[in-house]
DNA sequence: TTGTACGCGTTATCAG
DNA sequence: CTGATAACGCGTACAA
């Protein structure tokens, strides 16, 4: 069945909210008259806009936002195109649309479930109800494909996956300035042999990440032999195994650096099991600072975080100054922090 | 047309979305015939159609939803109301995006934050807004104050959290059954000494779910002493202590029930700790299984999920119905399903 | 101070 | 086969 037969089939809805017309006969004027005395424009007598306000409190009227946008050409809502619904877009979720709300704007949810079929039909969507914007949020900061607006000038920006066009804005975390704040801190906690672990290679995160790890040592001079470095995937189970292998080969190993907060919690485990002391004998950094994972950890896990919330906020903040006909672009990196708890050892 | 309009027109078209008005001229035709050609309806010229349409795609037209919508009477949009941005959401939201997608219906996501004044904003913009339907969803099991409609009669679910209005329709995870489910199973691999970690007991689902667990091991005819039961909060730390405590007085426990997966992942870490061996000694059934933390315990967690992907579709196949007329209303107990890994033993 | 008339973009009815 | 016209609900010049 195609969208049109699908249409076609569409029951009216039988439900009748009052419109302004039921309002201004209840009231006994215009509808001119009726929508300036809700609206408080124009000169009208006082005794006029009392008994307009109370017809329209009392039939429990609400103006029709679809005929207002229509008119106003601006329907005060924004589109948010996620690439799927996974742990991480959860602050950046709120982050967007408390911003948005905060300017009385709606938000429309759409996962595109990392397919671009999918992701053209909620596009097309989007853009027939008429938003005012439209925020795709991606998975990781590998450079993902550009949207396709058509001859639409939606204004949009991309959030966490950035594209290949010097026009386009993009927001994104600063992966390599996250790498230095976790290295630096166990740098300057007297650390010396470290170690790496983490997740696919293949992903851009993963890469900078360690290239900025041996750009930071290399900075203080410090090593980072390659066996010293384990990739695979970044859930605990592989911490736990990557974590022993490690220390089979190179007992003196007194930093590891992790690729992600679960991950961490495997070395974690596996250290305690080896009677290895943390933060005594190796100082253990996570990545991303899931909250509930990180504080649990024993000891608790010191990490770096992206600030997704703010992320969040930032990139509804751009859209909103884009939609107000400010041009936005270029590609954006914003800072994560580092969260110390104990896995480091003390400052 | 004078100078002045045409100057108009060319602006129009540059800027804003070619419109109907825009396709038609292009093609030569009314907007009447321009409409038929494009939607398919009435008989028209083969050559006509093609002409339109090719005129449409060149100057990338897309019909204004707001403007359908308004004649229609629907908008198909709902609005999802929840009470704050949390991970059990998350299932929730996908299976009633996928569901209500796949309806071509867009969905308005609103975070009320735990706030009954943003909650009524968000309903006044959504009702405003014309949603088709609104969907509320709770963040626990706990009867909630019902939402305040005014005089609409959009169509309204509740989900998680029910209300105490018998024309309302609430559907809920069954608690109850839930947590039979995780009793029976250890019960079934035989063991008699049971021992009960949980959360807040302020809570409708920590009671419901203590409750059954006593009357599962009555039917059974085991016993369940009061020391052997330890509520405090949801979490790893919670779980580790707790476990120390229980087996400090009763070292013949050999079955615990927790409140949550991270609780029993602190459990079982207090377990081995002690040197004391899941599931030869001690079987640990977690509650709403949660993937990555389930799987990754050692061992693997055995646990109850309550299939909330499942409830979310189930609410907006609800929500349908009620669109298309048919009334629902009722309290909804939805099942949980088991998941057996490897901390009750094999089966 | 109040009311009339038009337009926003679309679809449906009816006349040609 | 095609086109003019009337809605949908609202806001706003302009007229009275």
């Amino acid at each position: 069945m195609t969208d049109q037969e699908t249409a076609n089939k569409v029951v009216r809805l039988g439900r009748v909210a009052p419109t302004i017309h039921d309002v201004a006969r209840a009231a006994g004027v215009s509808i001119s008259t009726c929508s300036k005395a809700l609206n408080n424009k124009g000169k009208l007598k006082i005794e006029t806009r009392e008994r307009v306000r109370n017809a329209a409190t009392q039939l429990g009227f609400r103006p029709n936002e679809l005929a207002q946008s229509l008119l106003r050409g601006r329907s005060f809502t924004v589109g948010l195109l996620i690439s799927d619904i996974y742990p991480r877009v959860m602050p950046l979720l709120a982050g967007i649309e408390d911003t948005l709300a905060a300017e009385h704007i709606s938000v429309f949810l759409c996962n595109a479930h990392d397919d671009r079929t999918r992701e053209r039909q909620h596009l097309n969507a989007l853009l027939a109800k008429q938003v005012d914007g439209i925020i795709v949020a991606g998975r990781r900061v590998d450079l993902r494909a550009p949207v396709d607006l058509g001859h639409s000038q939606t204004p949009l920006v991309y959030v966490y996956s950035p594209i290949d066009d010097p026009d386009a804005l993009c927001l994104m975390p600063n992966e390599s300035q996250g790498a230095r704040l976790a290295i630096e801190h166990l740098c300057a906690l007297g650390r010396r042999r470290f170690a790496h672990i983490s997740g696919p290679r293949d992903r851009a995160a993963i890469q900078i990440r360690e290239a900025t790890m041996r750009q930071v040592l290399d900075e203080q001079g410090y090593d980072l032999p390659a066996q010293r470095i384990l990739h695979g995937s970044l859930d605990e189970p592989f911490g736990y195994a990557a974590a022993n292998i490690l220390l089979d080969r190179d007992p003196d190993i007194d930093a590891i650096s992790c690729g992600s907060d679960v991950l961490a919690r495997g070395v974690l485990d596996a250290l305690r099991e080896r009677g290895v002391c943390v933060p005594d004998d190796v100082g253990v950094v996570g990545y991303h600072n899931m909250e509930p994972i990180a504080t649990a950890a024993r000891p608790p896990l010191t990490s770096v975080d992206a600030n997704l919330y703010e992320l969040g906020h930032r990139a509804a903040h751009d859209l909103l100054a884009m939609i107000n006909g400010q041009p936005r672009a270029g590609v954006h990196l914003l800072p994560f922090r580092l969260v110390v708890r104990q896995s480091c050892g003390a400052r």
